[in-house]
DNA sequence: GACGTTGACGATACCGAGTCTCACTCAGTA
DNA sequence: TACTGAGTGAGACTCGGTATCGTCAACGTC
């Protein structure tokens, strides 16, 4: 259920400015399903006649990043994707099928770092995981379609 | 302790020919600490005065990732980066500071994955897992160095 | 060792993601 | 309502990576 409000709300408690481009930009991603390129939203936008450059894209991209309003993602083909989603420490699990993409939150790794840190002597600071599969739905479906 | 001779293996051992590019590309990354990018192999090359294309750089890599010689990592600023590596699964811890890298072999990860299919019904296929954080030597330099 | 096949090479053109520049605009403020 | 700087957009630019295509050389065969 994105949310293209959600996005508004954590730019205006954070001091930035809520321009117009900014809303469409957020918009273009409420009315994503699971992971997209900033080429996606440039295409998106052009589809629907909506005047946003392509830099403000980027820049926007960017923003929410930082904001953690939305996480850059790097697919196994190497493209640079993103999704939108929570302020808190969490992971990815995505539909190799269709891309769509959950959040969780336990993710075991504490130990897991703090192990591997002993064996390694590394000062561990921070560390990704991504997890790929088929999600339900595209399971059901698989199925389905035998 | 990177070895030109083991890709230069791996590769004869898969039916691939050892061409002279393939084994200055081999050399270069044999020279190299840590991961490294395309672009830094292609510099190493023209430094050297070693002839080799770009394209034939590029070409190389894909070919020795196909067989597990080195692998990928995306790198938090979302450079492409390659490791030398072990052709087993295991993951990379990543100095941030010096590149060095370091294989763990024990992930503990088939449990997180099992327990994340459990929660969100999703058929767990592979992961991505980077480390990252200070390695040893890094540490003791930094307090040394106050 | 010479031959022929064909996988590999390299120069170059090309593509596309992302950044930079700069003149312009508009959101928020006094 | 005038001011000001954050934000915007057109377009040039950079650079990682790919496609093309004529040439070359690795390696099995004789
Ligand atoms: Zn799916
Ligand atoms: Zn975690
Ligand atoms: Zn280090
Ligand atoms: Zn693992």
């Amino acid at each position: 259920m994105p949310d293209a409000s959600t996005i508004v709300t954590v730019l205006d408690r954070a001091g930035y400015r809520l321009t117009e481009p900014r809303r469409v930009v957020a918009g273009l991603i409420a009315g994503r399903e699971g992971h997209f390129t900033a080429a996606d939203l440039v295409d998106d936008a052009r589809e629907r006649r909506l005047d946003v450059g392509r830099a403000t894209i980027f820049r926007a991209l960017e923003l929410f990043t930082e904001l953690s309003a939305v996480e850059r993602v790097d697919l196994p083909s190497g493209e640079h994707a993103y999704v939108e989603c929570e302020p808190i420490h969490h992971h990815h699990v995505i539909c190799s099928q269709c891309a769509r993409t959950t959040e969780v939150e336990a993710c075991g790794m504490p130990a897991v770092a703090r192990e591997v840190g002993k064996a390694t002597g590394f000062k561990i600071q921070s560390h990704r995981l991504e997890l790929f599969g088929i999600c339900p739905d595209c399971q059901a479906a698989n199925s389905r379609r035998g």
